[in-house]
DNA sequence: AATGAATGAGAGTTCATTCAT
DNA sequence: TATGAATGAACTCTCATTCAT
């Protein structure tokens, strides 16, 4: 029960916000009453740093299986972002969560100390797999590791993110599958092309 | 005084959403009360609706603006990159806008002729670019305008509307001018290189 | 203009009440604005007052109109039972305004002098009326003017008023014009029934 | 606590009309906050429709204790008609909240299946009633039931409804027992003379 | 673990009315 | 005579939360 709530609160919080979310309509899709997440969770902030704590751990559990140091570079690296962009994809709840926390300024982030270490892994293995490109003469140099990782979440969260605004303005269908296909391949494009070093890796 | 309410309602807005957003906070930022809000605009939603047609208008404004057709292809491109990257810089409320409006789905972006009419010189002045480019032989081929478009928007969007949490997971204040200029400087070289044929350009 | 902002408050107070009517909407009705109903009127109870004078002015001034002294004492009672009908028949708004200044404990009909001195001429017809006919040794004695006077509006006063209900309850309808006629043929036999002594007149 | 609610709003809702009544006002007077009225009706509108159901459910009970089969026809006839008075001279609310029902076209009453069916007891009393004073020839044929009751209730309904106004235009005091009782019987003298055959019964 | 009853705080909206022109 | 701008006062309704069971 306390996992469906949990899964409930990441709907709702997600698609609506800290104030916007209705306890009530949490409680509805867990299939319960409102009290039991006040006898879980003890107010609805706390079931909100809950949820956002899990969708968190499960992010970095799934970097964390990411296995990319036999891997050569430039394959290394496509593998990220292309990671990068299909985590997005299946995970628009993670989306929510983060936009309607930064639109607070992100106060609980910045409480949760389990929040805070959670993406270092994924900018440590850019930079190691940075560092392996260099020294191999493939990519660029003086690439910050932490830029790329925004740049490269950038590209893909924002296409997910705003998907509804950027269809009415280019009147265009960014959900079927062969346009989220065709983007992924220009982001993975545009991201390696921008790494490598000229002659090299094409 | 009508101004004076929507400028506040572009701020309340955006920092909150449609409906985190108080009427009264709102006509107390403009300097009247609350009924009058209703005497210009009808209802919370009509003034919503003002507000983001109105930072559409000046995105729109802003974009006709830009003479770039006398460049060549290579620097009128890299002046786009900067000038998408500095228009998020200068105006957070508009990304605060279109977050919490695709988190509603879009439906007013969606119904208003204005807003969907808006984009489409920006995408115009970037086809023509990458074609000048491509006939120069500077620029790769077969890049999607609107895919550009939307990468190069998200690598600066991003950063801007996730700073917060990207401020917590990574440590970092990337709220100091240095630290902006320096992603700026990243951001537009991964988008020259990520464009520019090899052994061209550089 | 006067005159048409008062003929849509009569309409506007009869159907919704001095609370339920609005200023607004009184003023579409006139096709003036809101601020002349102040310039003439100088309040909404103002308006309201003088609505319901006008109204008590038309009956009376209706009921003057009747020359009964001719009239043979049972014609000129069944004349002026279906007078009665007849104005409540033509008049709905009359009805409306009653039942709303009813509701209120009728403080302004008390206050209002004109309206005070309104029914008295229907009642000393009805009165003179009843004389002549007992006189004659046609109508019963000892009825009181007054009551005779409720009980026979009344008859008529609730039909209209109470049409609604009582065609929900009844599952009737009491609009069509055959269905007023009838009802108004009863009236005035009940009432004449009810009046003459036995073995005169039929 | 929720029949104290709906007794308020009983009271509230004749005095004042579906708009003119203040929840506050109704809650105040159930001793409770306004809050819980929505707990338990949903909306003002649904306590509304409640306190309409419940009076006619009220009438319609005491309707069905009347046992009037046993009675000669006359009699019978009689004591209908009085019941009729005097149930509204004791129930003040019921013609509060009819009157204000009627003023918005009988909506709800419409929409009520429990209220649509209320009355039709009555009416058959009435025609059976009539039936055997007919076969009797007591009374005059060819009356027609629903008619009978619209004015045997008018009569009183106006009385009760209208007391205001016609105490201020009659200048006399209608609401004295004496009065009341004085109106009763000539109510009840009229109604009865109206429908014997001369000759019989008197 | 689960629920009906109850409440304080506050939100959006409506409306009569006034003022300046 | 006519109108745009502005406001104080209320009103309905929503919501997170608590308590007793």
């Amino acid at each position: 029960m306390r996992g469906a709530i949990l899964a409930a609160a990441r709907s709702e919080f997600a698609a609506r916000g800290l104030k916007g979310a209705r306890v009530q309509a949490i409680a509805e899709r867990a299939g319960c009453n409102k009290q039991l997440l006040y006898y879980y969770f003890g107010s609805k902030d706390g079931l909100y740093r809950a949820a956002l704590e899990s969708v968190y751990a499960d992010i970095r559990a799934q970097e964390q299986g990411l296995e990319l140091g036999g891997l050569p570079p430039a394959d290394a690296m496509a593998a990220l972002v292309g990671f990068s962009f299909d985590y997005l994809a299946a995970h628009p709840e993670f989306i929510g969560l983060l936009n309607h926390e930064n639109a607070l300024g992100a106060p609980h982030v910045r409480a949760s100390r389990a929040v805070r270490e959670t993406n270092s892994p994924l900018v440590d293995l850019i930079a190691s797999t940075l560092r392996r490109g260099v020294a191999d003469g493939l990519f660029r140099s003086g690439v910050d590791p932490v830029a790329l990782y925004i740049s490269i979440a950038g590209m893909a969260y924002f296409f997910f993110s705003n998907r509804r605004t950027l269809e009415a303005v280019f009147a265009r269908d960014l959900s079927a599958s062969g346009a989220v296909a065709g983007y992924r391949r220009h982001v993975v494009a545009l991201a390696m092309a921008g790494l490598l070093r000229c002659g090299k890796g094409r």
